[in-house]
DNA sequence: AAGTTTATTGAAACGTTTTTTCAATAAGGG
DNA sequence: CCCTTATTGAAAAAACGTTTCAATAAACTT
């Protein structure tokens, strides 16, 4: 099949042992191509522009599969909860709330905050999210006119 | 009405302008009873032992009322989203994996962090949310043994 | 302590989101 | 190319949440 313009994820569906399949290219692809997160709906009708025949619950069960993987992050937001954006080295969530575009951005300075929380409660800490919500530069420029 | 033993965010409700009512009552009840974040069917079937003829809706209306309000706040987990638990002072969660006890945890810090990523990016970030996971002190001893 | 007003309630209907089932299909190894 | 079997999409079912509305009960007035 189409291993031309392969993303990276799709090596690492491969090397799982899971099958390249047009459906699961198309999703891939539509993660790849956007930075915003989406919810399974916007995944399915960008899908079908690319492999029209995608079905809804394809969608379901691959993004189910890349967060297993590891490869995609659910994002939580208080009005529209369980969106997904592809996952970069660090899960730390950066969200406009006028466009609602989710960016990345490095995390320095939680460890801190962590260490402190573990000697002060005796939890250790394996996992954490952090969602950051604002307005980005452009939402913060539309607003002012 | 019972206002005997009213939990504080009764309080909150009644100076906020609502009415104390029993359902309510009910689910606040609950709320203040259980430190692990519980989602809504959970509330309802603890808060029909209070109050057998409270409705699944009422605890829907009651839990965004509560939310507005600030003094519950929506617990984001993994593999059960939407569970709500009593918000303190402050708003940062510290969930166990083992037991899904939810304890708040004093937030010191964060501060610089955003400050860095405000300059970084362009944003003005005016909501954040911040959840750790991991072992409280005795689900890492039952673990051990 | 009753009467009055009006926010609040629960049942039912509805809408949306997600999961399950299952026969048909296509991926990928031989 | 063929074969095996993971994967697919449609349909049905289940889970989840919201809206509507007549009945109820909070809490203020008298
Ligand atoms: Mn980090
Ligand atoms: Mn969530
Ligand atoms: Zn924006
Ligand atoms: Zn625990």
């Amino acid at each position: 099949m189409a291993d031309l313009n392969a993303p990276p994820m799709a090596q690492a569906l491969r090397d799982a042992g899971y099958r390249l399949t047009q459906p699961r290219l198309a999703v891939l692809q539509v993660l790849d191509e956007n930075d915003a997160g989406l919810n399974p709906e916007a995944i399915y009708d960008r899908g079908r522009a690319i492999y029209p025949s995608l079905g809804l619950v394809t969608v379901y069960r691959t993004l189910d599969l890349l967060a297993e993987l590891g490869l995609v992050r659910r994002v939580h937001s208080e009005h529209r909860c369980h969106s997904y954006a592809s996952a970069g080295t660090d899960r730390h969530h950066l969200i406009c709330a006028g466009c609602h575009r989710v960016t990345e951005f490095p995390c320095n300075g939680l460890d801190a905050l962590i260490e402190a929380v573990r000697q002060q409660t005796g939890y250790t800490v394996t996992e954490h999210l952090l969602e950051l919500t604002g307005l980005c530069p452009a939402c913060q420029a539309s607003q002012a006119a």
